[in-house]
DNA sequence: ATCAAAATTGACTCATTAGTCAATATCAGT
DNA sequence: ACTGATATTGACTAATGAGTCAATTTTGAT
């Protein structure tokens, strides 16, 4: 077994070392982080650091495969508590339920975005397999099939030349792209949009609503 | 005068030795990149380099200066050429121009947007600082107002409650986006759209088209 | 209580890096 | 050629960080 040195111990103890690591890697990235901060705010040595991850390589990536597990699960609870059967309002509940479940988790959102929008080059081989088959196990597909599903898209209303496929496109790319900027505004500690998410549900409104009429009739 | 022993160097020297920086700080960022790398590199002693600019801080700051100024030149020498009076199409002439136009400076323009993406916490300030100032000299407002100008927004053909406000501000959440995230597929060489614009050239349009039918009528 | 195995420690190594400074080389004016 | 000023060097320091390991403590079985 992988790290079993770790997995042995009690959970309480477990947690604790992977939230400190977690928000130690949220706050300072990869590379400024450093194992001395994480053991000594973990109230561990170095060495058991160590001796449970091999290194600090190890620790990332079983972070990120913790952290990719938990809120893969906690967006799947929450995604079958939409209620909305229109295409656009669908998309706005379920960023907002999302958002919802996700905000008991912010360092965790942060590190995961990071991970993604910022590959460590050390690790960056490592982390795309690992999330490959992570959301191949996860049924990556199926998510993104709840979340945008094309049955819902009125065909017969669409413009000439529109297809369903584009506006899928595009709005995953109007949510995907919001996220990423609001996630960077929060990073810049200029916005907290996990605790208020009017600005950006207004924003995100907008523009969805705009795709709409772009699409339709 | 500040960094007056740089700035008496003769002109290739000084660029030679810019050129090496960009690249480095281009390729790994502020933390990662190494000094000694950089003289080396450029051919020079480690002193002679803190001889001019007192720290890493003071060269990646003037980096960050002398970067934005030349690529705003360039870009605003391309912005009268447009030819397009429709709005939609003149934005993606725009696009395509100033890609081409900076093409020939892909590190750079690499550079600058590393900037503002992962600006370094110890500089963060002082970037903010001087980024604000320079837009202002600049004139950031002038060129935002030539690359969306509001006044070939056909009002009339609006759809209620839609204002050539939210056109702008849609299109220009679309076109920096699309940059940002074409961006993003360079640094980790999935793909380069300073050489061929096709692909980013073709999402975009799919996008501004779906925008356009989505604002007016 | 004894003892072997496992857990844990923290001082140490080795590599790296920003920044310094005394020594040396170059140059300009006489 | 001489000299003072300026440019340039590169070995050195001090800090930091990943990873190691011999020594110590804890644990659990008998």
């Amino acid at each position: 077994m992988l790290y079993e040195a770790f997995e042995k111990q009690p959970q309480a103890k477990k947690e604790f070392i992977l939230q400190v690591a977690i928000e130690e890697f949220a706050k300072n990235g990869y590379e400024k982080t450093s194992t001395d901060v994480i053991t000594s705010r973990a109230g561990i040595s170095k060495g058991l650091l160590f001796h449970y991850f091999k290194s600090k390589k190890n620790l990332y990536l079983y972070l990120v495969s913790y952290v990719s597990e938990r809120l893969t699960e906690k967006t799947l609870a929450v995604i079958d508590h939409i209620q909305s059967n229109d295409f656009f309002e669908r998309i706005k509940e379920a960023v907002l339920l999302k958002q919802q479940a996700l905000s008991p988790y912010k360092q965790e959102a942060q590190f995961l975005m990071d991970v993604f929008l910022h590959p460590p080059k050390a690790v960056a081989a490592e982390i795309e397999e690992l999330l490959q088959q992570q959301s191949a196990e996860y049924g990556a597909e199926f998510i993104q099939n709840r979340l945008y599903p094309a049955e819902l898209i009125v065909e017969k209303k669409l413009r000439p030349g529109m297809t369903k496929e584009r506006v899928i496109q595009m709005t995953a790319f109007v949510v995907e792209q919001m996220s990423a900027k609001y996630q960077l505004l929060q990073q810049n500690k200029q916005y907290d949009f996990l605790e208020d998410p009017g600005l950006f549900m207004k924003e995100l409104g907008d523009y969805l609503e705009i795709v709409e009429h772009g699409v339709y009739e």
